[in-house]
RNA sequence: GCGGUUGUGGCGAAGUGGUUAACGCACCAGAUUGUGGCUCUGGCAUUCGUGGGUUCGAUUCCCAUCAAUCGCCCCA
């Protein structure tokens, strides 16, 4: 019995991983034009930073994280999420002594969370993040999102829909959240068992279950924006003008609350609206966190950021039908005929590499034509042709492949030959 | 954690309680004795996820198990 790959994982092999690479190329080049800097965390990190951080009675906390204990009987937890990670590096690096203020950082690697996975949910998967700590201008809130945006604008996506709303500031999430409790504790019983131990622990949720969606406790229920202080809702209002100037529509969703318990102010998700996308149509997930940084021990910081997954994007990409080109097939392949000629296909195929020239050859004792036929599965612009006929001469023989046409040239000039026709 | 569907060669995919398991793609060889993309010919699964049961006989029926996949919860 062969051993097989986890289960919610996945191998992403040569012909797929051209799109990851060009995805992750275009993130980086985004966030330099935006001015983030790349920040790299550790893959698992104290068990307790995401306990605290993320907030215990999240489902990622209490149900989905990989949790073991290692050698010296510490508590480690492999990331499920990046904001944490990057938020103790601000911290624990001192990040807010920095002379350049926010502090703007991205990310771009791998998380965990063990859940069943299905279309678009993995186990594994790759999370492409930005975190602006330091600054509580709505502003960076707006940079953030359209930068995420943006992302998908250049990869090719239009059916987007940016959902935000606003959870306010303490003061405000506390008189929604008791007002949320009044509203559903004389008839909790009629709800969900989730959301039965939702009501003292987590409010907000309530909102967000599916379950008794239709109730009509639901649709009367208190909203947060009624709930805003002076200060959260300028904040908010400040927040939309910016994204109308722009030009990004989106659409306030009350009921927007977001898994994470660090939330405040912003919140916001943009989903894919492509038809056959699969059940999970969240492409990113953001907010603003003004308490995490105090919460892990750090100075009060303002933040926000947003995280969206390389998979969901692929397949949003898959859904809108957009493919890219990736295959631009190789410049010159070296066939041979004969052990001396197979023998000097060693050295010259190296001297071609060397000259910037994407190069290959034969190494399964193919036949002439096999080796013709492997070329042109390659794409080869050229393929050079080396018996010992030529190699008598001092010649090769170099055929275009689009054209058929095919040349004598000099053994000794052959590289320069190369070169001089990719130009 | 719960539910649906599926499991036949590298890939896609037919099939039947009974001796040799269609076909297509890909791949390999030859026709073309040193030249690709077209065509033709031939080759390519002692075996139908795994284990057990029913049966004279099972890839086909039953049970279990594993895996994939989709959905619920929730998220990226």
């Amino acid at each position: 019995m062969s051993i097989n790959i986890p289960r919610g994982t996945q191998d992403i092999l040569p012909g797929e991983v051209e799109l990851w690479q060009l995805i992750e190329k275009k993130a980086r080049d985004l966030c330099e034009k935006y001015q983030y800097q790349e920040i790299r965390t550790p893959i698992f990190e104290h068990t307790e930073l995401f306990s605290r951080g993320v907030g215990d009675t999240t489902d990622i906390v209490q149900k989905e994280m990989y949790t073991f204990e290692d050698r010296g009987g510490r508590s480690l937890t492999l990331r499920p999420e990046g904001t944490a990670s990057t938020v103790r590096a601000f911290v624990e690096k001192k990040m807010y002594g920095n002379a350049n203020q926010p502090v703007k950082l991205y990310y771009m690697g791998p998380m965990f969370r063990y859940e069943r996975p299905q279309s678009g949910r993995f186990r594994q998967f790759v999370q492409f993040g930005v975190e602006a700590l330091g600054s509580h201008d709505p502003a960076i809130d707006a940079e953030v999102i359209s930068l995420a945006m943006n992302l998908y604008k250049e990869m090719g996506l239009k059916k987007l829909k940016l959902i935000i709303n606003s959870l306010g500031d303490k003061e405000s999430r506390l008189a929604h959240r008791d007002a949320l409790i009044n509203h559903f504790k004389p008839r909790i019983g009629e709800f969900c068992k989730d959301c039965q131990s939702r009501l003292e622990k987590n409010p907000l949720r309530i909102l967000d279950c599916k379950v008794d969606r239709d109730h009509e406790l639901m649709k009367s229920a208190p909203s947060i924006i009624d709930y805003l202080n002076e200060e959260s809702k300028a904040y908010f209002d400040k927040l939309q003008k910016y994204l109308t100037q722009l030009d990004i529509p989106f659409e306030v969703d009350p009921n927007l609350v977001r898994g994470l318990d660090y939330y405040n102010h912003t919140a916001f998700e943009i989903m894919s609206d492509a038809e056959g996308f699969g059940a999970i149509t969240t492409l990113c997930g953001g907010g603003r966190y003004n308490g995490l940084a105090e919460e892990i021990g750090g100075p009060e910081t303002p933040g926000i950021g947003f995280a969206l997954s390389i998979e969901r994007f692929i397949a949003a990409l898959k859904a809108e039908g957009i493919e890219l080109e990736v295959n631009p097939g190789i410049d010159c392949y070296l066939a041979a005929l004969g052990e001396e000629a197979k023998d000097y296909t060693v050295g010259l195929l190296q001297k071609l590499r060397l000259a910037g020239i994407s190069a290959e050859r034969d190494y399964l004792a193919r036949k002439i034509k096999a080796q013709f036929k492997a070329a042109d599965r390659l794409n080869a612009k050229y393929v050079a042709v080396l018996g010992e006929e030529e190699l008598n001469q001092n010649k090769i023989n170099v055929k275009n492949m689009a054209t058929g046409d095919q040349v004598e040239v000099d053994l000794d000039g052959f590289v320069e030959y190369i070169q001089g026709m990719e130009r």
